[in-house]
RNA sequence: GCCGGGAUGGUGGAAUUGGUAGACACGCAAGACUUAAAAUUUUGUGGGCGCAAGCCCGUGUGGGUUCGAUUCCCACUCCCGGCACCA
């Protein structure tokens, strides 16, 4: 018997993987044996400078090995892979070296699936995409026009993360703990124009048709949380006519631009009668417009620039100390029982939530009670009423208001899509043409955004200074990118038709393979991700162009994997674990058992390589059993069970666990019982042929490579890849006979072996006689027997 | 603070969802093979007492429900992840 040799078996297959493309999915094909479509999903890597490391393929290997197990059930199934290639650390790469993104992301992407493609994971490479690539962008571009036409994206002053330092905008996952990740100096808020995409808009159905979907339980609670949909109520406090006496007094007409009243949002509509005063966020607009009522405006007007120009540092380190100023001259009236309340400005309310404004109830409200006691203001334990009555009587209105924000669509970077809008004097912004798509990125030579946070984009002139599509005179493109997760929110559409022109996919093909099956991911993208694609499909759907409302019909995550020490595994603390080396020394078969092995797969846990051998070893096994196979004898073709009875019921409980568990992406488990399988075959002089054919078609889609191998050393022409996944028989699986507990006052005391159909009374019978049982039971009475079937007898004395 | 997830031998973990806790694997110890080592292999391996049969204890802590609890309920401790003044 030849060595096992994971480096000359592993090349060899994977070479013919290769030529053969075994793994190709077919639009429109309708295989044998209750063929359905399977479209398997992993979320497609960035391709950084630092290659892969171990954590990384968990989730392929994961997601191929139920692949591998569907085709061999007969389904159709499309499992693709990509890259989501455009994003920052290329840019600043890039920005290091002179080297153009381009070329950085072709190198890395080349790195990338070298190393994918070493560890045989069955992905349809004929499918591959690029978010960066032209053919690709092209269509991203043209769904944000999509939505630019239906007013979802817009442009709007928002106040972005500030980098004191790279004097640069920053996205808000680049803001780590208020600093920025780039350099690690303050970042503080800054007002500047940018594009937005209207999610809000679609913030209820995001959150009710998670009811509709298959995600697991945290990931819908997860999402639930980031929506945020809170039901209350919209209540109007008029501002007290003594403030406005001036106004009344003249019949001047600016009268009537006076703001009459200011409006709250509370979810406790019920404890009205205790709200004592009332709190503005300093942003809030009616600030400025009573500006001419309030007496203490310069104090007002301080503590409003103070506020703006703190940096998320000095908030943080403030903590929940409360700060604010009387807007004095101006007081509103509760309309519950027509009491005047004094108004404050304080930064402890946000703008952008709810109205910007809220009545205060410090008896009821943890922070309003903070606020009262720092401002002496009264705390009223207020007699609690019926909402609606409430509502009704001060004349409010019910509303249901969400902690979701619109999207930050704009990033003043290079390496992004190209924002598909011209900018003209007289039109205003208008749409590329979908004739001009795609607007492709400009080569320029610096890729360092401007001193005042522009794009780079901006000095490419010739690219920069257009015509307007619309009435021809002069025009500016604009120059912002789109951000990172605009690509990877449609994606999954793409791959069902990855090189169409005349469309981002075609409908049947649309219609065949989408929605997406299953799609598995870190937990991490539970919230922007998953909830920005939903999105953008859920509008895809609403234009008529996907066939389905949900892009994913089910979704999972896996844990992340954990440098040996439990820390999380990066290159500047320099314990990353390369899967080359690991590949190298065990073996691409040896490296996925494991990583199926080590633990459940949606936990995070730390790597071991120490505890590789036991797999490598498991391998060996399998190896060392073709010896015991007769190549000669037993049928040529099939992979029935045979009749060989000592292993039968093992063998059957094998097949229908291994089946269960990798559905149920316990892994861990399918794989400890097939080395109970490998070990019982190990103990036979003999494995029949068909037996050991069984059992490779099973570890064929965890270990592909070696069972490859070894089906065809056992005389098999075709390949594992064409083997139908086994089926197992129920009454082969249930023994003969079972060992059963007697437990004596809930203590166990023996065990008896019984026959499974053995009836009731005769097995207490038998319990109650047992040698070991009388002794616990002597001297007392037996108030109750019970018999739990086939698991356990329980014995009660008093 | 809030929302998730978790805690089981020396280690990673398993437990038919209320029914013999510790499957499978790593490590360790002793033996076999070998001139020797590696590889392989056999046996043992939760803790305590005991020559042994066996007994007692044991799933983060404290209580409860039950014939029976790792599993269910209540209170708490610690660890990991996310959000964080959202009215």
């Amino acid at each position: 018997m030849e060595k096992y040799n994971h480096k000359k078996i592993e090349k060899k297959w994977q070479e013919k993987w290769e030529k053969e493309e075994p793994y190709k999915a077919e639009d429109f094909s309708n295989p044998p044996a209750g063929g359905e479509k399977s479209y398997l999903l992993v979320e497609f890597p960035y391709p950084s400078g630092d290659g892969l490391h171990v954590g990384h393929p968990r989730p392929y290997i994961g997601m191929d090995v139920i692949a591998r197990k569907r085709r061999a059930e007969g389904k159709n199934v499309l499992f693709p892979i990509g890259w989501d290639a455009f994003g920052l650390p290329t840019e600043n790469f890039a920005l290091k070296t002179g080297k153009h993104p381009k070329d950085v992301t072709r190198d890395n992407t080349d790195n990338f699936r070298r190393q994918i493609q070493m560890l045989g994971i069955s992905f349809d490479w004929s499918r591959e995409i690029n978010t960066t690539q032209p053919e690709y962008y092209k269509w991203t571009q043209w769904i944000f026009l999509q939505m630019f036409k239906k007013g979802l994206a817009y442009k709007a002053s928002v106040a972005i993360n500030w980098c004191l330092s790279c004097k640069i905008g920053l996205a808000n996952e680049e803001v780590v703990d208020g600093h920025c990740e780039r350099c690690g100096g303050e970042t503080e808020k800054r007002q500047k124009e940018q594009w937005m995409l209207a999610i809000t808009k679609y913030a209820d159905r995001l959150d009710k048709d998670l009811d509709d979907v298959n995600y697991l339980e945290p990931i819908k609670i997860q999402q639930r949380n980031w929506i945020g949909k809170s039901e209350g109520a919209e209540l109007d406090f008029a501002i007290a006519p003594q403030g406005r006496t001036s106004f009344v007094a003249s019949s001047s007409p600016r009268n009537d631009l006076f703001p009459q009243s200011i409006k709250v949002f509370t979810t406790r509509a019920d404890t009205i009668f205790g709200a004592t005063y009332m709190v503005l966020a300093p942003e809030h607009a009616l600030v400025q417009e009573l500006k001419t009522q309030i007496t203490n405006f310069d104090e007002v007007e301080k503590y409003i620039e103070d506020a703006k120009k703190k940096t998320e540092i000095e908030r943080t380190a403030e903590g929940k100390e409360k700060t604010g100023v009387e807007l004095k001259g101006v007081k509103v009236v509760n309309p519950a029982n027509n009491e005047e309340v004094p108004v404050f400005i304080a930064d402890y309310v946000m703008a952008e939530y709810g109205t910007g404004a809220i009545m205060a109830v410090p008896a009821y409200d943890e922070r309003d009670r903070e606020f009262a006691e720092k401002f002496s203001l009264p705390i009223v334990e207020s007699e609690l009423v019926d909402v609606d009555e409430v509502i009704k009587k001060v004349k409010g209105e019910k509303v249901i208001k969400y902690k979701l924000r619109d999207w930050v669509f704009s990033r003043q970077r290079y390496w992004g899509e190209p924002i598909p809008i011209i900018h003209c004097g007289e039109c205003g912004p208008v749409a590329v043409p979908e004739s001009d798509l795609p607007v492709e990125l400009p080569e320029v030579e610096d890729y360092k955004p401007t001193d005042d946070g522009e794009s780079p984009l901006v000095k490419a002139e010739s690219w920069v200074n257009v015509k307007c599509p619309s009435c021809n005179g002069d025009a500016k493109r604009e120059t912002d990118v789109m951000p990172n997760w605009a690509g990877s929110s449609w994606y999954y559409l793409r791959y069902t038709d990855p090189a169409n022109n005349e469309a981002f996919a075609d409908a049947k093909n649309l219609k065949y393979w989408t929605p997406v099956d299953w799609y598995n991911g870190g937990m991490e993208h539970t919230t922007l991700h998953l909830l920005y694609s939903r999105f953008w499909h859920k509008f895809l759907y609403d234009i008529k162009v996907v066939p389905t409302h949900e892009p994913y019909q089910k979704r999972t995550s896996h844990g992340l994997i954990l440098a040996e020490g439990g820390e999380k595994m990066s290159k500047s603390k320099g314990n990353i674990v390369n899967p080359d080396e690991v590949v190298e020394n065990f073996g691409a078969d040896s490296l996925r058992l494991y990583e199926m092995f080590m633990g459940p797969f949606d936990q995070a846990i730390s790597w071991s390589t120490d505890n590789m051998v036991g797999v490598r070893r498991f391998i060996e096994k399998v190896w060392r059993l073709q010896e015991k196979v007769d190549v000669e004898k037993g049928l040529s073709s099939g992979n029935e069970v045979d009749g060989d009875e000592t292993l039968g019921s093992i063998l059957h409980s094998t097949i229908k666990k291994v089946s269960d568990d990798i559905e149920a992406m316990k892994f861990n488990t399918a794989i400890s019982i097939l080395m109970i399988l490998v070990n019982e075959m190990e103990k036979k002089e003999e494995v029949s042929k068909e037996n050991y054919k069984i059992l490779l078609v099973l570890l064929a889609p965890f270990a592909p490579h070696v069972a490859e191998e070894l089906w065809e050393k056992v005389g098999n022409d075709s390949s594992v890849l064409d083997q139908v996944w086994p089926k197992y028989d129920e009454s082969k699986i249930v023994k003969d006979t079972v060992s059963i507990a007697i437990q004596v006052d809930g203590k166990v005391r023996a065990s008896i072996e019984i026959s499974v159909g053995e009836a009731e009374e005769k097995v207490k019978e038998k319990a109650l006689s047992e040698e070991d049982v009388k002794k616990w039971t002597e001297g007392k009475k037996v108030e109750k027997v019970m018999y739990i079937k086939g698991r356990i007898i329980s014995i009660v004395t008093n």
